[in-house]
DNA sequence: GGCATGAATATAATCGTTTCACTTGCTGCG
DNA sequence: CGCAGCAAGTGAAACGATTATATTCATGCC
C-alpha cells in the first residue's frame, strides 16, 4: 500500500506538503494540491491511521464495555452510542464480558464480577482508546471498578456510586408511579405488585414509585399484595398464582418487568381469568414481545437509544474538555398504553377469582 | 506514560533487551530480565500497541460489520464472535450500519444498501483491521459488495453469491421440513403455511422445506393454505384470520417466524380457538418471547452463537493461512418442542372453526 | 532601494516499538 | 593454543505519519 513518501515523489513535492495538502491545515498552492490529489488517485493511497495515531497520540477509538451484548437493553444502547460516535468520526471498540453466562448468580460473586470488569477496562486501555462507555446492567451500585488512568469513563444504563463519575440512566421511580397512577385513575383500588429480586436497587426504586402512587391516592398496600419475584417469567407465573388464590384477589397487577407480566398472563389463562376484563396487568421494559401478547401489554418503554446517544455525547464533551459535564443524567421513560388494562366498571366491589 | 526507553534506562539495559525480555522472542539472562521486570512494575509500564502495530503492521483488530446491531440474531452472533476472538487475543471493532431504520423497505433500495455496506467496509479498512466479519441479515443474496483489498472477509448468518467467499449460515429448508414432519407425525393432515415476504430467498428456502415435508407425506397443499405474510406480527394475525374463515380450516399452522406465530395466537384468542386443543401452531426463530406465550410456542432455535463462533474461527483460519477453509458452512437448527402443538385425536376428521 | 512581512515549501525530528546486523565474551574441541 | 560456534547484549534502521523550524521568494511600504 502506498505511503506519503511515494505520493511525494510522484507529485514531486515534499512529504510535508502532501500532509498539509491532505489535512488542509496549512495553505498549499492550487498547482501542487492538484498534483498531490492526482497521485493519491493514481495509487489509491490511504492514510495510515496507525502512523497518525502514533504521532498524534490520538486513536479516534472509543471503547464500549458491555457486561453482555445479549442483555435486553444493550443492543439499543450500543446503537445509540454508535450513531453519535460515527457522527463525530470516532470508531467503536467493543469489549463484551459475557457476564450473563459467566456470573449468572450476580448477587454472590461480586469480586469475580469486578475482576471481569477491570480486565475489560484494562484491555481497552491497552488498545489506547480515548474514552470508555460502560454499559452496565448490574442491578447494584458499583464503586470498586478501576478508574482508567487519564481517559474519561461514562456509565450508561446503570450508574456508579462514585460521586464524580458521569452516568446516564432512566427514571425508575417516576415511571412505576406513573403506570400505577394510571391504574388507580381507572378505578382500581386493589393493586398488587410483583417485584424484582429483593436485593436489587432497581427493585427498591421501582417499589418506591409504586408506594408513592398508592400512598398518594390513599390506598392501602396489604403485605399479601406485595410479592417478591426474581425478574424471571416463572416467578411472575407463581406469584400471580398466589395472588389469585387470595380470598380478596387484586383487580390489577403491576409487574416490575415484562417477563413476569407474561407469567401473569399464563397464570391468568390457566385459571380462566380474562385480561383485561377480569384483571389488568402492566409490565416494565417494553420488550419486543409486549406488543405480541394477547392482549397487547401496557408497559413502560425505556429510553435505551437515547441513553446511548446521551452517554456518547457526555463522553465527547469530556474529550473536548467542556466544563460542567452533568454528573448524572436521568432520562424519562415512555408509558405505552395498550390493551391489558381496563377501567373498573364497579370500582370498589369485591370480585372473586375463578 | 512510560516508554521502553525509560525502562531501558531504569534497568540499565538497551531497549532491544527490554523488547526481547518482554516478548520472550530471544534469550535474555535471568539477571537482566529481573531488572526489566522490576522497572516495568515500578513505572506501571504498558506496551504501546499503536507503535507495535506500526512496526509490525498487525493491529490485532477484527472488524465486525453489522447491518443492525438491534437485529434479532445479531447480539448472539456478535457474542459468539467476541468470545472466539477474545480467546485468540483479538479485539473487535464494531461498525453498525443501522440499516433497520435507514432502509426499512429493503426490497427497493438496493443501491443505497450496497453503498452503506461498502462505506462500512471502507471505514474498517481505514482502521487497518486484519479481517472483517459481515453479519448480514439481508434476505437476498449479495454479490456487489466491495471485496476489501488484502484482508479476508467472512459472511455470518446470510451468505454471498460470490463463489470464493467464506460464509457461515444455518439450515433453513431442513429445519422447516423437520417441524412440519413433527406436525404430520402428530396426525395433522390439513397444515397451512404463513410465509414470509415473497421476495425473500429465505422465504423460498423455508417454503421448499415445507413442500418437501408435505410431499414426502403425500399430503396436498391447497393454494388457500399458502398465505403470504411479511414477517410482521400483523400479517400473521391477518393471514390466520383468513385461514380460520375457510370452510375447511387447517388444524395446524406453520408460521415462518415467531412474530407471525404470535399473530396467529392473537387471532385464535379473538376467535375463541384454543391452542393447542383446536389448533396447533409452530414458529421459527425461538425469539425470547416464544417461551412466554401461552401456551409456550414450539419453534426452531437458530444456532446464532455457534454461527458467530464458527465465523470467527473461519476468519482466524484464513489469517493463519490455513489452506482449504470451507467456503460455506451450514449449521443445524434445534427444534424446540413446547406446548403449542398437540396430536390430533381423530386425525383426518373435518373440524369447523368457531 | 532597502527591508520587514508573509505565503509556500522543504528539512528533519519525533512518536514507541521491532528486529536485523553486529559485537562481545565464553565454551569446547581438534 | 587457536578458532569455530553460540548465547547475550547493543546499536540503529525501519514503520508512516505530523509538525516545528528553516528556507526561499515575492510583495508592499517608506
Amino acid at each position: 500500500m502506498a505511503t506519503m513518501k511515494e505520493i511525494a515523489e510522484l507529485a514531486n513535492v515534499s512529504v510535508a506538503t502532501v500532509s498539509y495538502a491532505l489535512s488542509g491545515k496549512k495553505n498549499v498552492s492550487q498547482a501542487k494540491r492538484d498534483r498531490v490529489m492526482n497521485a493519491v488517485r493514481l495509487t489509491n493511497y490511504k492514510l495510515n491511521s496507525i502512523a497518525k495515531s502514533l504521532r498524534t497520540s490520538k486513536t479516534g477509538i472509543i471503547g464500549v464495555l458491555a457486561e453482555d451484548i445479549r442483555g435486553l437493553p444493550v443492543p439499543e444502547i450500543v446503537d445509540g452510542i454508535s450513531q453519535r460516535l460515527t457522527e463525530s468520526g470516532y470508531q467503536l471498540l467493543l469489549s463484551n464480558l459475557q457476564l450473563l453466562s459467566k456470573l449468572y448468580n450476580r448477587y454472590e460473586q461480586l469480586s469475580r464480577y469486578i475482576g471481569s470488569v477491570n480486565r475489560g477496562i484494562q484491555l481497552l486501555e491497552d488498545a489506547r482508546v480515548e474514552g470508555i462507555i460502560y454499559v452496565a446492567m448490574h442491578d447494584r451500585r458499583i464503586d470498586d471498578i478501576r478508574q482508567p488512568a487519564g481517559i474519561p469513563l461514562v456509565f450508561a444504563y446503570a450508574d456508579s456510586d462514585d460521586p464524580n463519575s458521569v452516568s446516564v440512566t432512566y427514571e425508575n421511580q417516576r415511571s412505576v408511579a406513573a403506570v400505577t397512577c394510571c391504574l388507580i385513575e381507572q378505578g382500581h383500588r386493589r393493586v398488587a405488585l410483583i417485584a424484582g429480586h429483593p436485593a436489587s436497587p432497581v427493585t427498591k426504586e421501582r417499589l418506591a414509585g409504586f408506594r408513592a402512587a398508592m400512598d398518594g391516592a390513599g390506598l392501602p398496600m396489604p403485605p399479601e399484595y406485595l410479592r417478591w419475584g426474581d425478574w424471571e417469567y416463572r416467578s411472575g407465573f407463581e406469584q400471580a398464582g398466589a395472588l389469585f388464590a387470595l380470598t380478596v384477589p387484586p383487580t390489577a397487577i403491576v409487574a416490575m418487568n415484562d417477563a413476569m407480566a407474561a407469567g401473569c398472563y399464563a397464570q391468568a389463562a390457566l385459571q380462566g381469568l380474562r385480561i383485561p376484563d377480569d384483571l389488568s396487568v402492566v409490565g416494565f421494559d417494553n420488550q419486543s414481545f409486549a406488543a405480541y401478547l394477547y392482549p397487547p401489554l401496557t408497559t413502560i418503554a425505556l429510553p435505551n437509544k437515547q441513553i446511548g446517544l446521551t452517554a456518547a455525547q457526555r463522553l465527547l464533551w469530556k474529550l473536548e474538555g467542556k466544563p460542567d459535564v452533568p454528573a448524572n443524567t436521568v432520562l424519562p421513560c415512555e408509558l405505552m398504553v395498550r390493551e391489558s388494562t381496563r377501567a373498573l366498571p364497579g370500582a370498589g366491589q369485591p370480585r372473586s377469582a375463578r
